[in-house]
DNA sequence: TATTTTGCGCAACTTAGTTGCATTTAATAT
DNA sequence: ATATTAAATGCAACTAAGTTGCGCAAAATA
């Protein structure tokens, strides 16, 4: 069934108005086929050998994705970056669940991030990023 | 001034029953004075070439200062780890700011991080950590 | 002052991400 | 269908951040 998520993929880079790649398709199609947020490694290792795309140009895949607002991009402690589509979130304010154990990454979608206090005078907010850290179900 | 905060430091790290060191002093003396979370270059920086630590020491340092509960890891989005002490903030719920251009991390701490939704099922929380990007109030 | 345990420095390594440039390929124009 | 061209890819080499193992140095204690 990821031939679906291939096929969406694809709908959704011509939407862009840029080039329809074999790269691009692949890993958007990975991603959406993907319920949490995976890295780099993770997405190379689900290409497999007969698919594989150059490390380099995974990187700027993933880069490109991001900034056509097709994935966002989840920062975590480990300094490996981790992208998941961005279809089923809102832009901003969308909250994360690492795991201490299994560092697995997930999208808290029904969360939503606040504050209770303003900023200091002269700060600007752009985007909220709340990080959740303890135990997933399966670690816990 | 500086003397005070490395006196300070030398109390902190007494208290902890472990032993106190010229790197250890050193370190948490810079941490104390300062007011936002610094990395480990910045840190090397502000210690200079006379009292200048091994690079790996000082790695050695912060995660040593980070187990002893007397500075936390401020995760951004660069890779880098950035340190603070956490002397005036509570050990939980804290939040901080990242600036887009100059990439400085402030810690808010009047600014309590909150989620409105519980957790999914079977996942425990131990840590909530929120990051507001946006512009300092330098660059903005 | 000697002993022991802990922390430090060095060198070498790994992993994640970056850059420049030559080659290929998707879109388009002919 | 074929040529053109701008954009995307692949390669190689690099940087920056963090890690590991081990011998040596230095705090704490006796």
């Amino acid at each position: 069934m990821l031939t679906n998520f291939y096929e969406q993929a694809e709908e959704m880079i011509r939407h862009t108005g840029d080039r329809i790649t074999r790269g691009r398709v692949l890993v958007l199609g990975i991603l959406l086929a993907e319920k949490k947020a995976i890295s780099h490694h993770e997405i190379e290792e689900k290409l497999g050998d007969d698919s594989a795309i150059n490390r380099v140009t995974l990187y700027r895949i993933l880069e490109w994705l991001n900034k056509k607002d097709l994935a966002h991009k989840v920062i975590s402690g480990d300094r490996k970056w981790r992208f998941r589509t961005n279809i089923y979130t809102g832009l901003h304010q969308h909250a994360h669940f690492k795991c201490s154990i299994c560092a697995a990454v997930t999208c808290l979608s029904d969360v939503k991030a606040k504050y209770s206090s303003p900023l200091p005078p002269g700060y600007q907010s752009h985007e909220v990023e709340l990080t959740v850290k303890g135990l997933c179900a399966e670690c816990a």
